[in-house]
Formats: C-alpha cells, sequence, structure tokens
DNA sequence: ACACTGACCACTG
DNA sequence: CCAGTGGCCAGTG
C-alpha cells in the first residue's frame, strides 16, 4: 500500500524511547495535522501484523489505554507498559504527563 | 463506485 | 462541565 501516513507512523512510534509514552493526536501533529489522528489509530490496528512496532507506548491524549482491548490481551498493554517501568491504574497511565514523549518537541522538526 | 466504520482530537453551544 | 459535530485517511462490504 502507497501509505504515506501509515509509514510515518511507524516509523514515529518506533522512535519512542522505552519507559515513554505517547499520543495519536501528537504523532498525528507530528506528521502535519491533529485531525488524523483517526489514521494513526488505523495504523496501530495494521502495526499488530508487523513487528517492532511498540503501539503499547501510544495512548490517547489522556493516556488511557483506549487500544488496549485490540491486542494479544487486554491486559497485555498494561503488563508491557508495566514492564518498562510505566504505572498503569484504571486504564490510565500513572504521571503520564512526565512520561509523555512528544515527537515535536524531541524530533524537533 | 458508494457508504460506513474506526485504538482520535479540537471546537462550539 | 457535558454533549454534539466536523474533519482527516484508509480499509472493507
Amino acid at each position: 500500500m502507497k501509505s504515506q501516513f501509515f509509514k510515518d507512523v511507524y516509523e514515529v512510534v518506533k522512535l519512542i524511547p522505552k519507559g515513554r509514552v505517547t499520543s495519536y493526536g501528537s504523532i498525528a501533529k507530528y506528521l502535519g495535522t491533529t485531525k488524523s489522528a483517526r489514521v494513526v489509530g488505523w495504523a496501530m490496528n495494521n502495526s499488530h501484523v508487523l513487528k517492532g512496532i511498540p503501539a503499547h507506548r501510544v495512548v490517547n491524549r489522556i493516556g488511557l489505554l483506549t487500544g488496549k482491548n485490540h491486542f494479544s490481551s487486554p491486559n497485555k498493554m498494561e503488563e508491557l507498559l508495566n514492564n518498562e517501568g510505566i504505572k498503569v491504574k484504571d486504564d490510565r497511565i500513572k504521571n503520564f504527563k512526565k512520561l509523555f514523549w512528544e515527537p515535536i518537541n524531541e524530533l524537533d522538526l
């Protein structure tokens, strides 16, 4: 497929440092527009067929694990995050603000 | 080719 | 503060 968006999304997601998280919207914003956030979600949906895509580090804007339902197991995402030292309480990332990794700031176009 | 859906976000009332 | 609506892109029936 010639979806540059997907490709870019994967690139950014793969660049997320261990122990950090980001949001669909931020990735979308980094790629040009916040309104394409839905496509980022789509990319994640397809990411499960690929490897090296830490989709568990990508959550929605408030740090809610909205996509955990799409993992192998609903608690897999939480476990992976815990494995990286990220605390998750009630499907929400604790200290999200601090762990937040914004591509625009970190990669700085 | 058309319509609907989806792991979202921001704006408006 | 909560609810509703629009916008974007790709995939599926």
